[in-house]
DNA sequence: CCGTTGATGTCAGGAGCTGACATCGCTGGC
DNA sequence: GCCAGCGATGTCAGCTCCTGACATCAACGG
């Protein structure tokens, strides 16, 4: 056994979850989630940026996924295909629905939390738009395609939380998409 | 005259955006912004909410024309098009290219007020939603086409901020429109 | 066996932000 | 004209976020 305890930042995001869930974002103090993880307030600011940065670990990871599966798709794929193949990658990862009901409850209690996750979206999506132009595709087309595709997972994240408890991310996904194609080609 | 200089959130947002072109954001503190003006650091919370929202006082202005636009599109217009009457509003307003161009630098060399724009694009997609919910349309074909209509937005800003002198804002949003059409329609 | 490394702790301090209360010209009723 | 209340601002104390500098000490490698 070492000097100290392992898995220190996911000791650390546990418990900010935990105390964020149950009083609060506003009410926790950092130095309360440092001590709820046996350590000190000094050591979450090695880990995370900020207060907020630690209920956003996950994005990284997402974010590989989207951008694998977007650069992956068959090379005579459409952008907005190419940017449905991601979606649907982050659609099969994503699966634990209470979880990410209690995080998004979390989110939506404080406008802090939903500027830095319309800041992971924006860079979500602008890894989007680089992967597509290694692909070929011209801007402003780039740009767009990324950007109407994470409307899509917006929105179809949106349905899923507020959905059934068995529902799928990836059939939100799909029909969103859809709804997306159907309004920007009218008129 | 009054006990006070008048304006003084004016006086607040001039200084405020001088000493961030000058020094920048991070080393500007509020009480030197509140000094510059004259007033005390107490009194620029009292009108603005934090350090950053002093440089986004105009937003509220920008949106009253988008959604009024917006609503006032004519009532068989397809949503996407009830947008683009609104982004077509919203370019006719925006009319001052050092001015955007010098606040632009301002944002774009700080994350914390990227954040904070991109709050306020989605405040504006948002509302433009709601008004489109109010013309009849449904969810998510609401949502979709306020958050397209802001992602053209985005782009288009961002051309006419690094184009020619004398660019004008609207031009870009209509060609960036009719890519977003193409784009959207492949497939 | 010892020097280095790396995760953590300790401490001091600046800056953002808030609540409570004081100040004092201005305004309206009398 | 006088006075009471209002409202914009100031003053002050204090919490919390976040950072830099330095200390600690088990583990690891030579």
């Amino acid at each position: 056994m070492g000097r100290w305890q392992p898995n220190s930042r996911g000791r650390l995001e546990q418990a900010a979850l935990e105390l964020y869930v149950e009083r609060g974002f506003a009410q926790t103090t950092v130095t309360e989630i440092a001590r709820q993880a046996g350590l000190t307030e000094r050591t979450f600011f090695r880990y995370f940026a900020d207060k907020r940065e630690v209920l956003f670990s996950g994005s990284a990871e997402l974010q590989e996924v989207l951008i694998g599966a977007v650069a992956g798709a068959p090379e005579q794929a459409a952008p907005i295909d190419a940017v449905a193949a991601g979606l649907d990658a982050m659609g099969g990862v994503l699966r634990d629905l209470p979880r990410s009901r209690r995080r998004q409850s979390v989110i939506s209690a404080n406008p802090e939390l939903q500027e830095r996750e319309l800041a992971k979206l924006a860079t979500l999506s602008t890894a989007v738009a680089d992967t597509l132009r290694g692909r070929g595709v011209q801007e402003p087309a780039a740009t767009l395609a990324a950007d109407a595709g994470i409307a899509v997972f917006r929105v179809s994240f949106e349905r899923w939380i507020g959905g059934p408890d068995d529902g799928e991310l990836r059939r939100f996904i799909k029909d969103s998409l859809a709804e997306l194609k159907a309004v920007t080609s009218a008129s």
